[in-house]
DNA sequence: CCGATGACAGATTTCAATATTTGTCATTCG
DNA sequence: CGAATGACAAATATTGAAATCTGTCATCGG
């Protein structure tokens, strides 16, 4: 596997994803790395200046695929109601069909994610202003009720209370069945919370 | 330190307790827990059939205590909103006081969760019969609405809601200011959605 | 000149030998 | 007689020496 093409971050990042899939995050080293590209770990050292730091990038690269796979339901053209419960339900789906289809690689992300808090924030932030853009939308609409405080902590207020049904830490509840009725039950919730 | 009184499963726990505060989760032995109580561990063994079983019955006592802490919340005179309130704070003020009193207790603490999460389960259900008791005085009141699907969903779906600020896999983030804010916007949107 | 290399020091991990702990039970003690 | 003991086998944890990894940098080669 001679370096046949340059080297670049990008090919790197998705050599570290293979890496970490394959040993694990226990296990998983700059040199595993480097070997798979079939360069010198040196190499992996011009790119990212620490292993902390590769692995940060890669952790921030799995968080962008989640926004991005959002983005329809923020956008789409159902009324904001709808569209704030297709949010929710694609992010449960999501996050449910990663961790039971695979529960190492979740393991594996939810280690990176316990490291890298920082990036996890700032994940978080955008989750959150996906979801103050579908409110905006459904005040405008006459759907959802002008809030009480600003409308940034109502959008994390949402997102806190669905929490149970995101957060990778409480992944292990997802494979009940009872998960499905308790997501309903509290998504049913926070849209009684927030009609007009 | 001679048995001068019987060896009983009380002072066996208590003796697990105080060992567990002391060394930790990893490196609590029964051999201590007897050194502690000045008998053989042999005869610890005479009370619980397993290290398993007498951690259990120390995770067990641990989250009686939250209950029985909480209980004056479910009874007191206020209405029943503001005693929702008070009871969801109570709940959120004990378990951060502990986590940010004794960070390292409270880790102990969540290793014994998560080795036992039947007794967990249990402990939920108490919490959610709780809520549910509340939720039931707050209709007879006329404060609350009568609820879309049955009555425990309901008060299950405001358990997990609050879930961020009571599970002490959140413990990390409670130290945040942003955590109280946080708190009072789920407790509101909370509130609203109940209202009748 | 510029990206890649690999030798190197210090930090971290692995592995196997050793020690401790768990759980049992025949025996002792009151 | 029933509660407590402690010797014991098997399971688990600790330890420290050897191996590997991280991160740097002087040197190489295109």
């Amino acid at each position: 596997m001679a370096a046949t093409e340059t080297l670049t971050a990008e090919r790197i990042l998705e050599a570290t994803e293979e890496v970490l899939r394959r040993y694990g995050p226990a296990k998983a080293t700059v040199v595993d790395v480097a070997r798979v590209l079939g360069v010198s770990h040196g190499s992996v050292y011009r790119h990212f200046r620490t292993k902390a730091a590769l692995r940060e990038a890669v952790t921030e690269r799995w968080l962008e695929r989640t926004i991005v796979a959002l983005r329809p339901y923020v956008d789409g053209g159902q009324p904001a109601d709808e569209r704030l419960t297709g949010w929710l339900t694609a992010l449960f789906t999501l996050k449910r069909r990663k961790a039971g289809g695979d529960p190492e690689l979740m393991a594996t992300f939810q280690v990176l994610i316990g490291e890298n808090s920082a990036v996890v924030d700032r994940h978080e932030d955008h989750l959150v202003e996906q979801i103050a853009e579908i409110l905006a939308a459904g005040r405008t609409e006459g759907l959802f009720a002008a809030p009480e405080r600003d409308a940034k902590a109502t959008a994390r207020a949402v997102f806190d209370a669905t929490d149970r049904f995101h957060n990778p830490a409480h992944a292990a509840d997802w494979s009940s069945p009872a998960a499905e009725d308790a997501f309903t039950a509290v998504v049913s919730l926070v849209q009684r919370a927030l009609r007009a």
